[in-house]
RNA sequence: GGCAGGUUGCCCGAGCGGCCAAUGGGAGCGGACUGUAAAUCCGUCGGCUUUGCCUACGAAGGUUCGAAUCCUUCACCUGCCA
C-alpha cells in the first residue's frame, strides 16, 4: 500500500475508499490531484473541519496536488443535516463567508512549487447551469431510487425534506466532474459522512466521461462520551480568532479528556507515530503532567495562530494557573496574559462583583453571577467572593489597575480599570 | 375522510383550577476530591432594580377573584378505522 494510506491506516484516520488497490497503486504512480469541498455555513471553520484541511495537508505533503474547494453554490442550497432542514442564508452573506474560509484554509496548503494548492469555488459552474443543463445532462444519470437510499437523505424521510436539499448530492456530484474535466481531479477526500456524495460524484465520472476517480473518506472525530466534538458551553471551537481566542483555542485542548488524546493525537498532530506513542506512554506513567494534552494543544494553536501566539498563551496560561500570587507577576507579564483572556473595562467608583462577571461574559446574566457567588464559585485574583453585594476593592487591583476575575476552576476575565 | 390522543423550561418528561417558575431524569454550571482530566458525592439550574416584580407551559380569544390546568377557534404531530 502507498505510504500516505499506509500512514492513514496506522493513525486510524481511514473510514472507507473505493477499491483501495487501484487507489493506491494511483498515489503510488505518481502526483494525484484531489479535492475537499467546505461548505461556508458560518463565518469561520471550526476545529471539526481542521480534521479535513490537515488531511489535505497530509496529501499535498505525501506529493500530491490540493484543491481546495468552498462551495460558494453548495452553502447556498445546504446539505441535508440528519435531524432538520437547514436554514437558507443570504447570498451575500455566503459570499463574504466564502471569503473568510477561503483564506483560513490558504494558511494550511502550499500555494507554491510542484504540489502548489488551487482555490476553487462551485459557484463559477454551478451558477452557469441551467435548468434545463441540470435536468437533461445531470438528472438523466440520477436514479431517484438510488437518491433516496443515501444515508442523509434516508434519515430525513420521516421527518421530512426539502427538494432543495434533495438535490444537494447532485450539484456536489456535479463538483467532481468539473474538477476531474477541469484539473484531472481523481480523488475526493471528505469526512464519512460524505461518502455517499463522494461516490455519486465518482459515479457520474464514469457515465459522463468514461473516467475512474476515487473516493476516500476519514472517521468523524467523535469524544470517548461519545458526544459531538468542538463544542463548548460557548458554542464550536473556531478557527477564527475573534470568533475564539488563541487563548481560548489553547486551552480547548489542554483540557482534552485523557481518554480522547491518543486518538486526537493520531488524528490531529503530524509528529510521526513512534513520538506519539512515546507522549502516550509517558502520560500513562504521569497522567497529572498531561504531557500529551500539552503537546496537542502547542502543535495545534502554533498551526492554527502562528507561533508567536502560541508562546504567548502558553506564557499566560503559565502565569494565570501557576502557583505563584498574582500579586508576585510584575505588570509586563501580568498584562500581557491578561491581554488574552475576555475583558471588562471598570472605572471608579469601582464596580460590583456581580456586575463584572456579567460584563465579562463569565455568566450570561447578573442572576447567573449572583448564583455563582452563592455558589461560592466566583473569585477575585483567586479569593473566593463570599458576598452577593460585594464590590472591587482599592487594595484588589493590581499594580493599581487590574484584577483578575475568575469563575469555577478555570474560566478567566480581565478586569481594567481606568 | 372518520374516531382518539398529544403540543410543558436546553432535551426527555410529570402536572390537569389556587400550595406552580412548575415533580423527576439528562445536559449545563458551581463545590468537595484530583491533575485546569475522568468517575463519584453534594449543590444549583428563566430574567430583573431579588424578602418583591416581570416573562413563561403550541398560537389567539374566553370562563373565573384566580388557569400550564376548564371552554372556543387555529396550527402542527401521533395512534386506530376507512
Amino acid at each position: 500500500m502507498s505510504a500516505i494510506l499506509e500512514d492513514l491506516r496506522a493513525r486510524g484516520l481511514l473510514a472507507q475508499t473505493t477499491d483501495i488497490d487501484a487507489l493506491s497503486e494511483a498515489l503510488a504512480a505518481g502526483p494525484v490531484t484531489f479535492y475537499t469541498g467546505f461548505d461556508p455555513t458560518a463565518a469561520s471553520l471550526h476545529v471539526g473541519h481542521l480534521m479535513q484541511v490537515l488531511t489535505m495537508r497530509r496529501f499535498q505533503d505525501a506529493g500530491h496536488k490540493p484543491l481546495a474547494l468552498v462551495g460558494g453554490a453548495t452553502g447556498l442550497i445546504g446539505d441535508p443535516k440528519p435531524t432538520a432542514e437547514r436554514m437558507l442564508n443570504d447570498p451575500s452573506v455566503v459570499a463574504g463567508w466564502v471569503g473568510h474560509i477561503r483564506g483560513q484554509i490558504e494558511r494550511f496548503l502550499d500555494f507554491e512549487g510542484p504540489h502548489a494548492a488551487t482555490m476553487v469555488n462551485n459557484l463559477d459552474w454551478t451558477s452557469q447551469l441551467s435548468a434545463i443543463d441540470l435536468l437533461r445532462d445531470l438528472g438523466k444519470h440520477f436514479s431517484v431510487n438510488r437518491m433516496l437510499d443515501k444515508e442523509a437523505v434516508s434519515a430525513r424521510l420521516a421527518t421530512g425534506i426539502s427538494y432543495t436539499e434533495f438535490s444537494y448530492q447532485i450539484l456536489q456530484a456535479n463538483d467532481y466532474l468539473e474538477l476531474y474535466r477541469r484539473h484531472g481531479c481523481t480523488l475526493q477526500l471528505g469526512g464519512s459522512d460524505q461518502w455517499g456524495n463522494i461516490t455519486a460524484g465518482a459515479d457520474l465520472i464514469r457515465r459522463v466521461a468514461g473516467g475512474h476517480a476515487h473516493a476516500l473518506t476519514t472517521n468523524l472525530l467523535l469524544k470517548s462520551d461519545g458526544t459531538k466534538f468542538g463544542k463548548t458551553e460557548g458554542g464550536a471551537v473556531w478557527l477564527d480568532p475573534a470568533l475564539t481566542s488563541p487563548y481560548a483555542f489553547y486551552q480547548f485542548w489542554l483540557n482534552s479528556d485523557d481518554r480522547d488524546v491518543p486518538t486526537l493525537l493520531r488524528y490531529l498532530s503530524f509528529r510521526p507515530l513512534d513520538e506519539i506513542e512515546a507522549l502516550e506512554s509517558d502520560s500513562r506513567e504521569r497522567p497529572a503532567a498531561r504531557i500529551g494534552q500539552r503537546a496537542l494543544a502547542e502543535e495545534l494553536t502554533t498551526l492554527v495562530h502562528g507561533a508567536g501566539e502560541c508562546a504567548a498563551v502558553v506564557a499566560a496560561s503559565k502565569a494565570l494557573f501557576g502557583q505563584g500570587e498574582l500579586a508576585g507577576l510584575d505588570e509586563g507579564t501580568l498584562r500581557s496574559a491578561l491581554a488574552e483572556l475576555p475583558r471588562a473595562k471598570a472605572s471608579r467608583p469601582l464596580p460590583a462583583v456581580v456586575d463584572l462577571l456579567a460584563d465579562s461574559g463569565l455568566c450570561k446574566s447578573r442572576s447567573e453571577a449572583r448564583r455563582a457567588v452563592q455558589e461560592g464559585g466566583a473569585y477575585v485574583n483567586n479569593a473566593r467572593v463570599t458576598d452577593v453585594e460585594a464590590t472591587l476593592g482599592e487594595d484588589d487591583l493590581l499594580h493599581g489597575r487590574w484584577a483578575v476575575l475568575r469563575r469555577g476552576k478555570r474560566s478567566l476575565a480581565a478586569v481594567e480599570v481606568g
